[in-house]
DNA sequence: CTTAGGG
DNA sequence: CCCTAAG
């Protein structure tokens, strides 16, 4: 049995050893060599990075003291509503064009049913608005999923690789600073917007860490387990909780998408004892995505060094070996494998592995996953980390691929998990559903990440039903052309869609709601949406002519009086 | 940086 | 989603 990395040092174990064929000890064998292997492994790496973990600054505290320093008063977004409120010390930027929104709004909100609203809330703790809502729309959460909406602020801790530039800024930044208002929280956007791009093309060194470790290669059957980690909220949540300090490293430049290295395996027969012997091989373990900030002007060692770090952490909380049969996880660890069902070639072509996270991170801090997703996708479904114990089935689930024929090398799958489609996108804590066998396959040797060299083009990520929700409401409140504020209202904390999404998937929405039903493709929108889709989107064009209409007259107004 | 619009 | 022009 071998352990093979290309980042790790290579760990023999002779394969006799490793294990014996007990068939009901095979799981267990599986689950404590693994763990040893990786438990020294972490051991040795833990020791390796010590002197170089301790490094982070309180820049991240200076930074947000300097949030809060800045917090003074700014007008930020002004709201239909708002403008509606013209003797409450109107936002400076709008006062001048008062009369043109006021009109604006009543006419829209009027076609739209929603009714201004007048009073203003305390909203200290509800609501990082500016303390005048508009009556907002009741956006229902689907039921079964785990989508929040908190008023019609879409809170989406659906993890991307914007996590850490953003979501963890503001997150920390939100917990700690309750009071902040949405304005400490624009600066906060502006003075880091260039640090930290929001783009995901150009934040972070992006470490897709396919390090595939060959975990065993045993028995006959080929029967091959993709055991699938997500490292990077391990990392994450450890850092965080550390008082990691993202903000350290502010120039990061680049991201980059490092592929995983060789991998290879070695055979182990084993003899059986009484019953069949179960053959079974277990490719890889793959962690999917580590997040890792180094500034440009790092070096390669300390690039390497974090890299180090960010794999120490992730195994230095401890993993465990999950086993699925046919996806459904097998938790009773007494049963035999021929209990279980596992006995024969066609059974082994159903198990599967995960890699699971040994413990519960300390830090409590809330929802640093939660994904709205919508109850239809299996694919995915969302952990709330206030509950610790969700963590347990947070594990990325792996396929339980068939490698049917022996020691057939592993097909190379279309595994640029991270490539097209929503489903093969391997996301932290993301659930894939071991339904989808190709969903985690994970691609061993040959398989160059085709993105590394190719346009790093952004994964396709459809908007859920509750995501439409949400822009349609925002839009419906603020009109077709300020796609920042509706990202900032509804979209703040999805950090993966940035307004021009917005603004596109508005496009398509409205695109899509005018089409027949039969043309449309994806995930359905209710219809219902697609009728506000339409409305909104008639609504606010019209009152785009309207604007003009009045703008042109009084330029010609003043024009002729001159 | 934002918007708007074509690709 | 991407890219770009324009403000």
């Amino acid at each position: 049995m071998s352990l093979i990395s290309p980042v790790f040092p290579r760990l023999l174990v002779p394969p006799g050893k490793v294990l014996s064929s007990k068939n009901d000890g095979v799981v267990d064998d599986i689950r404590t060599t693994a763990i040893d292997l990786l438990a020294s492994l972490a051991g040795k790496l833990l020791e390796e990075s010590e002197s170089s973990s301790t490094s982070s600054t309180n820049a991240f505290v200076e930074g947000k003291g300097n949030i809060i320093k800045q917090e003074d008063v700014e007008d930020d977004d002004v709201k239909p509503c708002e403008s509606e409120l013209a003797s409450k010390s109107p936002p400076s930027d709008i006062t001048s064009e008062t009369p043109l929104e006021q009109t604006r709004v009543s006419d829209c909100e009027r076609g739209l049913g929603l009714k201004p609203c007048y009073k203003k809330e305390d909203c200290d703790d509800i609501t990082e608005e500016t303390g005048v809502d508009i009556e907002k729309r009741e956006v229902k959460t689907p039921p079964g999923t785990d989508g929040v909406l908190n008023q019609s602020k879409l809170v989406c801790r659906d993890d991307d690789e914007n996590y850490c530039k953003y979501n963890r800024f503001s997150d920390r930044c939100r917990r700690f600073n309750r009071p902040l208002t949405r304005v400490g929280h624009r600066r906060m956007m502006t003075k880091y917007g260039r640090a930290v791009p929001r783009d995901t093309r150009t934040g972070y060194y992006h470490v897709l860490f396919d390090a595939s470790f060959v975990a065993s290669a045993l028995f006959l059957n080929s029967t091959c387990g993709y055991m699938c980690l997500d490292g990077c909220l391990l990392y994450r949540k450890r850092k965080l909780c550390n008082g990691y300090n993202p903000w350290k490293h502010e120039t990061v430049q680049r991201k980059r998408r490092l592929s995983d290295g060789g991998l290879s395996s070695e055979s182990v027969t084993n003899s059986p004892q009484k019953g069949e012997s179960v053959k079974l091989s277990i490719k890889s373990f793959r962690i999917p995505e580590l997040f890792i900030e180094v500034p440009d002007t790092a070096t390669v060692g300390s690039l390497k060094r974090t890299v180090m770090e960010a794999v120490a952490a992730l195994l230095g909380d401890g993993i465990r070996i999950g086993v699925l049969v046919q996806g459904k996880k097998i938790r009773d660890d007494s049963n035999t494998l021929s209990q279980t069902g596992l006995s024969c070639r066609e059974n082994l072509s159903n198990l599967g592995f995960t890699l699971e996270p040994g413990h519960v991170p300390l830090c409590s801090e809330s929802h640093v996953i939660s994904t709205p997703t919508d109850s239809t996708n299996l694919s995915e479904r969302s952990l709330d980390s206030r509950i610790p114990f969700h963590l347990q089935d947070a594990d990325h689930v792996i396929s339980s691929e068939n490698c049917v024929e022996n020691n057939q090398e592993l097909v190379p799958y279309q595994s640029d998990i991270s490539a097209d489609e929503p489903s093969s996108d391997s996301r932290a804590l993301v659930l894939v559903s071991a339904l989808e066998p190709e969903a985690l396959a994970i691609v061993p040797l040959n398989e160059k990440s085709k993105r590394t060299e190719l346009s790093q083009r952004r994964t396709r990520r459809p908007f859920s039903v509750t995501e439409v929700e949400a822009l349609v409401a925002a839009v419906e409140e603020l009109g077709t052309g300020r796609w920042r504020d509706v990202k900032l209202r509804s979209f703040d904390d999805a950090s993966h869609r940035t307004y021009v999404d917005l603004k596109d998937k508005w496009k398509t929405l409205v695109h899509t709601a005018s089409i027949s039903p039969q043309q449309r493709r994806g995930e359905p929108v209710p219809q219902e949406l697609l009728d506000r889709v339409l409305a909104a989107h008639r609504c606010w064009s019209q009152h785009q002519l309207k604007q003009n209409g009045k703008l042109q007259a009084a330029a010609t107004m003043v024009g002729s009086s001159m």
